[in-house]
DNA sequence: GTTGAATATGTCAGATTTGATATAAATTGA
DNA sequence: TCAATTTATATCAAATCTGACATATTCAAC
């Protein structure tokens, strides 16, 4: 995917992407923490479903709320790795599977 | 979804939902996240000194402050996986170092 | 032991994230 | 179809995190 597609649909989904004035070492920064996230996001939204969770039941294991696991499992920009991390923790993920989405 | 029949299904999946086991389980995930907290900046720190880089000059990098990379460094709860890991990225941290760290 | 640089600690206003809530849209099953 | 269930989207006050700043403490070199 060329840069600009892929900047320009980052940005539709509410993504802050850094334009050409910043350096290009953090948009690298940033361009590799979204990619964890959704791979985080991607992980609980398959680990939940495969343990036959619905959002409701997750949430409340989570002391959260449908619509923040939805945001989560959507990827919202709006949802901090330490949520996620913590989901995912709380489906005990194998520590394996969180190194390999870390890297 | 009435509580019993919520419970029924959480058991069902093989989770534990009293209200002792929900406290446990809870602090069994809080434990893993401020382990992972700790080792990340741990790693933050001794990356960063291998690098010859004071917290000054890291803190301009990652544009923040040097007494929030301290915080970070010193393993404050008031500092974000988020931070963390961006802060990482930005020292091009090798992979087979996170790894380590998660283990 | 003085000096200066590096790091630690405390505070805070502004920014961001949170759970909750409401409601729309999609999915399921009869 | 159609009603019930599940998931998606929007909003918001409260809680949390942020960079910046002030200041204290530690450290190294002389």
């Amino acid at each position: 995917m060329m840069d600009k597609k892929k900047q320009k649909k980052l940005e539709a989904a509410g993504w802050k992407v850094g334009n050409a004035e910043d350096f290009l070492e953090l948009t690298q920064v940033e361009s590799d923490y979204i990619s964890l996230k959704i791979a985080l996001s991607k992980h609980l939204k398959t680990r939940r479903q495969s343990l036959r969770l619905t959002q409701k039941d997750f949430a409340g294991m989570i002391h959260s709320s449908q619509s923040r696991v939805a945001k989560m499992e959507a990827g919202d920009p709006g949802v901090t790795l330490d949520l996620l991390v913590k989901s995912l923790l709380t489906l005990k993920t194998p520590k394996e599977d969180i190194e390999k989405m870390m890297t």
